[in-house]
DNA sequence: AGCACGCCGACT
DNA sequence: GTCGGCGTGCTC
C-alpha cells in the first residue's frame, strides 16, 4: 500500500477527519492500520493513528510519514471500528475516542527546540551562544525564560537557527541490561579449563553460567550473584564470550506478593442455577446480557470466577470491570489467586508506567483476563469470551469527560461483535438495567440467599432531629456511641461512614449569615484545616480564612459542615480509648497508602475505620460487626434525579459490610430525613419495593428509564451571551424534535459560574429521536465560529448521570 | 490546537 | 517608517 489515512492528534472540529500521507517505500509492507505514526502537519510534527492504507489518494500534494511508532498495531481492527462508533455515540473527536482506548502513557508529548544552522557560533547573538556550546540542539523551554522571543526570531530570520518540532513518547518501556552467553555450556566449560587462572573474577562469572545452566541473566543480578564487577563482565564481552542486551521488563506492581492459589468453590443450588445460562452462552458463542442480581454476600464473585474458567478453557479472554474504589487488594487477590499470571490489573492506583506494562501484557496475549476500572473495557483482546461488569450500578462506569461514554454500552457493543455474554452484577441494579431485565431485554439471574445463610444485619434508623431536641449537639447519636463502646469492650471492629457527597465545609458568619464564596465561581469555598485555607474545588482559588466577617466585621465567623478530620477529633473526645483509622482523599493520596490503611485495619490495629464513600465497597473484614452511617441524607438534596437511587445503593452497600462472617452485624443509620423512602426501604433491604416507587417517580417526572436524556451545557464569560446562545439552541431543538420530546431550559446550571464563566443548560428528554445526534451536530456546526474565536463552549452529554 | 499570514494602531 | 496587536484560515 502506498498511502495511509491518518487521524492526527489535534482535537479540533476542523481537523477531525483523516489526512492522507505517502508511505515511504521501505515501510509499505510494514505499515498497517491501527499503528501510530508521526507525521508532518503544517509546520510541525504530530502523532497520529493510521486508520486505513490504500493505493490511491484524492490528494496530490502528499507529504510522507515521518516515523512509525508501533511495530504491532496498538489498535486492533475491532478497536478502530469501535472508535468510529464511540465518536458517533458520544459526539467526540475521533482522536479523543482512540486516545481513550489506550493507556495515558501512549499519548505523545510535544516539544519545540532550536537547532543551530551556522557553523560559526560567533555569528549568534552573545546571550544565545552559551546554549549551543555543547549541543547544536536546545529545548525551547530551556531558553524561553532568559532570552526574549524577539531575539530568537531574529536569528531564525537570519537562518542561524531553525525551529524543530519533536514528538516525544511517554512510553517509558522499562529496560534492563541482560548478559547473555554467546557460546554453549559445553564450549564454556572448555573455555573455563583453558582460561588464565589469574582472571579470577571472569572465571567466577563463567562458572556461574555453567553451574546454573542459564542462558542469560540481568546484569544487576549477575554482579550480586557472582560477586563480580561490571569491568570483568565487560572484559568477557570484549572476548565475545558474552553479549549485552537491552531487554524490556514489566513493572509488576504485584511481584513481591504471593497469591495463595485457590480452587473453585462448590456452588450452592442458587448459584448453579445462575451460572448455567452464562456457561451455555459462553459455550455456544452466543451474545446475551445477564443481570446477576444478588444480595451482598451471595457469592457473585465465585460465579464470575467459574465463568471465566470456562472462557479460558475455550481459549478465549475475559474482561472484568470493577468500580475504581473497590479495586482493593481483596478483589485483586481473588482473581490473582485463581488465575495467577493469567491476570492483568488496570486501575488508577498504578503508575502510568505500570499501567502501560499491564496493557502490554494484554496486547501480547500474555494474559487471558483483565481486571480493571472503566477504561479496561477497551482491552485489546481479539478473542473475547465474556465481559463482566461488577457493581453494575456504580456511577464511575460513566466517563464524565470526553468521550462521555458508559462502559456498559461499550461492553454490550463489543460483546455483540464477539458473540459473547455480558454479565452485569449488582445487589442494587440501576433502574435502567432492572427495568430491562423485566422486559426480558436482559436475562435476570437472581441470588436471594447469602452464602453463609446469615440474614442481613439489622438496621436502625436514628432521627438526628430528635437527638438535637433532646440536647445532643454532637454528630453522634447516643445509640451509636453506646454501640461503639460495646464493640470496643468486646474487641470487635466498627466502620463509620461519612457521606460527604453534596456536603462540604463552608464558612458562614453566625451573625449575618454571610457565606464566603469563590470570586470566580458561584459556589461556597471549602474550609481546609491545613494552613487555615479556604479553597474552591472547581477552580482551585485559595484564600486565607478571615478572622472577622467581611460583611459585618463580626468575629463569629466559623466553618460549618463536617470533614472526616473533624469527625475524628470529635470521636476521640467521646471515645478517647479507641484507635481510629481515617480514610479519605487526604490520607490516601499517596500510592499504596489506601491499601496500607486497610491492611492495618484488617490486622486489628484499629477499632474504628472512619471514611467517606470509598469505604462502602468491597471491604470484607470478619471482625466488623457495626456499621454507622453518620449522615445518610446529604445526597438527597442534590439536583440529581438519581439522588434517591444513589442513597439507596450506598446504604445497602455499607450495610453489607457488617457481620459478613461468624459474628452477627448491626447497622446504625443517622439521618435528618428518616421517613424518606430510600432510607426506609434500604433499612429493610427492600430493593423490589424501592424499584417500584422510584420507577413511578421517574415516570411522573419523565426521567430514565422512561425517557432518554441529553444535556447541553453552554458556557461563556458573559452571561448575556450564554443566555442568548442557549435560547437559540432551545428554539432550534424545539423545531427539530418529535412532539413527545420535552425540552427543558434554558436554565442556569446548578453551579451557575465556574472559573469566571457563566453556565446555562438545556435538557432534552426523549423516547424516540432518530436524528437527535444529527440535530446536535448541526447545532455544534452552527456555533463553530463562536466556539473558535469567542471563547464559547458547548458541551453535550448524551445520557448524563447527573445534572451538575 | 498551533501556526502563518495579514491588516491595523502606536511608537523609535 | 517599523513593531506588535489579534482576527482568519489552514493543516494531507
Amino acid at each position: 500500500m502506498k498511502y495511509a489515512s491518518v487521524i492526527v492528534d489535534v482535537p479540533a472540529k476542523q481537523t477531525d477527519r483523516a489526512f492522507d500521507y505517502k508511505i515511504p517505500e521501505e515501510w509499505q509492507e510494514l505499515l498497517i492500520p491501527g499503528m501510530r505514526v508521526i507525521v508532518p502537519f503544517g509546520p510541525r510534527k504530530v502523532q497520529g493513528f493510521v486508520i486505513e492504507t490504500k493505493d490511491q489518494s484524492d490528494w496530490n500534494r502528499l507529504k510522507p510519514i515521518a516515523e512509525i511508532v508501533d511495530l504491532t498495531p496498538c489498535l486492533t481492527p475491532e478497536l478502530l471500528e469501535l472508535g468510529q462508533w464511540l465518536t458517533e455515540k458520544t459526539l467526540c473527536f475521533k482522536i479523543s475516542a482512540f486516545q481513550a482506548m489506550l493507556p495515558a502513557a501512549m499519548k505523545a508529548k510535544y516539544e519545540k527546540g532550536l537547532r543551530l544552522l551556522t557553523d560559526d557560533l560567533k555569528n549568534l547573538t552573545e546571550i544565545l551562544q552559551p546554549y549551543f556550546q555543547k549541543n547544536d540542539q536546545v529545548k525551547l523551554t530551556d531558553i524561553e525564560q532568559t532570552v526574549p522571543l524577539r531575539i530568537i526570531q531574529k536569528e531564525i530570520e537570519k537562518s542561524y537557527l531553525e525551529v524543530i518540532y519533536n514528538v516525544k513518547q511517554k512510553t517509558n518501556k522499562k529496560t534492563v541490561k541482560v548478559i547473555k552467553r554467546n557460546q554453549s555450556i559445553l564450549q564454556l566449560t572448555e573455555l573455563f579449563k583453558q582460561f588464565p587462572a589469574n582472571a579470577r573474577k571472569q572465571l567466577d562469572i563463567i562458572n556461574y553460567f555453567i553451574s546454573n545452566q542459564i542462558n542469560e541473566i540481568p546484569l544487576h543480578d549477575l554482579l550480586i550473584e557472582a560477586n563480580s564487577s561490571y569491568a570483568s563482565v565487560k572484559a568477557l564481552i570484549k572476548k565475545e564470550i558474552f553479549v549485552e542486551e537491552i531487554k524490556e521488563v514489566y513493572r509488576d506492581p504485584y511481584q513481591d506478593r504471593d497469591f495463595k492459589k485457590t480452587n473453585a468453590l462448590l456452588l450452592n443450588n442458587e448459584q448453579q442455577q445462575a451460572i448455567a445460562p452464562i456457561l451455555d452462552s459462553i459455550r455456544e458463542t452466543f451474545h446475551d446480557v445477564f443481570l446477576l442480581y444478588g444480595v451482598t454476600g451471595s457469592g457473585k464473585t465465585e460465579i464470575y470466577l467459574q465463568s471465566i474458567e470456562e472462557v479460558i478453557r475455550k481459549g478465549k479472554e475475559a474482561i472484568v470491570l470493577v468500580p475504581e474504589i473497590s479495586l482493593t487488594p481483596q478483589m485483586v487477590n481473588r482473581f490473582k489467586g485463581r488465575f495467577g499470571a493469567k491476570v492483568a490489573v488496570l486501575h488508577s492506583g498504578l503508575s502510568s508506567g505500570e499501567k502501560y506494562d499491564e496493557w502490554r501484557k494484554i496486547q501480547r496475549k500474555e494474559v487471558q483476563v483483565v481486571v480493571g476500572a472503566r477504561s479496561a473495557i477497551f482491552a485489546p483482546f481479539e478473542n473475547l469470551g465474556m465481559i463482566i461488569i461488577d457493581e453494575e450500578h456504580e456511577s464511575s462506569y460513566k466517563q464524565e469527560e470526553n468521550p462521555r461514554y458508559h462502559a456498559r454500552d461499550v461492553a454490550i457493543y463489543r460483546a455483540q461483535i464477539h458473540k459473547c455474554p455480558v454479565v452485569l452484577g449488582s445487589a442494587t441494579p440501576t433502574l435502567e438495567s432492572f427495568a430491562r431485565s423485566k422486559k426480558d431485554v436482559y436475562k435476570l439471574l437472581s441470588l436471594k440467599e447469602r452464602v453463609n445463610k446469615r440474614s442481613m444485619p439489622r438496621v436502625d434508623i436514628i432521627d438526628m432531629r430528635e437527638e438535637l431536641r433532646s440536647g445532643n449537639r454532637t454528630m453522634f447519636s447516643n445509640v451509636l456511641i453506646e454501640k461503639l463502646t460495646e464493640r470496643l469492650e468486646k474487641g470487635e471492629q466498627s466502620v463509620l461512614l461519612l457521606n460527604k457527597r453534596g456536603y462540604s465545609s463552608f464558612v458562614m458568619c453566625r451573625d449575618c449569615g454571610f457565606v464566603i464564596q469563590c470570586p470566580h465561581c458561584d459556589i461556597s469555598l471549602t474550609y481546609h484545616r491545613h494552613g487555615q485555607q479556604l479553597k474552591c474545588h472547581y477552580c482551585g482559588h485559595e484564600e486565607q480564612m478571615p478572622n472577622v466577617c467581611p460583611e459585618c466585621q463580626s468575629e463569629h465567623i466559623r466553618f460549618f459542615g463536617t470533614g472526616t478530620q473533624r469527625v475524628e477529633e470529635e470521636l476521640v473526645k467521646v471515645l478517647p480509648q479507641s484507635r481510629i483509622i481515617r480514610m479519605d482523599v487526604d490520607t490516601t493520596g499517596m500510592k499504596g497508602s489506601h491499601e496500607k490503611l486497610l491492611t492495618k485495619f484488617g490486622q486489628k490495629e484499629a477499632d474504628i475505620l472512619l471514611g467517606t464513600q470509598m469505604i462502602a465497597k468491597g471491604l470484607d473484614f470478619p471482625d466488623v460487626t457495626l456499621v454507622g452511617v453518620l449522615t445518610a441524607d446529604t445526597m438527597l438534596n442534590l439536583p440529581d434525579f438519581r439522588a434517591s437511587e444513589k442513597t439507596f445503593q450506598l446504604l445497602t452497600q455499607v450495610s453489607g459490610r457488617a457481620g459478613r462472617h461468624e459474628l452477627p452485624g448491626e447497622v446504625i443509620i443517622q439521618t435528618y430525613a428518616p421517613e424518606h423512602y430510600s432510607i426506609q426501604l434500604a433499612s429493610h433491604y427492600d430493593y423490589d419495593l424501592f424499584f417500584e416507587r422510584e420507577m413511578q417517580l421517574r415516570k411522573n417526572h419523565a426521567y430514565p428509564p422512561y425517557y432518554y436524556l441529553a444535556l447541553l451545557t453552554v458556557s461563556h464569560p458573559e452571561i448575556t451571551k450564554v443566555v442568548s446562545v442557549t435560547e437559540k439552541i432551545v428554539q432550534f431543538l424545539r423545531w427539530n424534535v418529535e412532539n413527545e420530546t420535552k425540552i427543558l431550559g434554558p436554565v442556569a446550571c446548578p453551579i451557575p459560574r465556574i472559573k469566571d464563566r457563566y453556565r446555562y443548560q438545556c435538557m432534552v428528554k426523549y423516547k424516540r429521536e432518530k436524528n437527535l445526534n444529527e440535530t446536535l451536530r448541526k447545532i455544534m456546526e452552527h456555533f463553530q465560529p463562536e466556539i473558535n474565536s469567542e471563547d464559547l463552549t458547548i458541551a453535550i452529554d448524551l445520557s448524563p448521570n447527573t445534572m451538575m
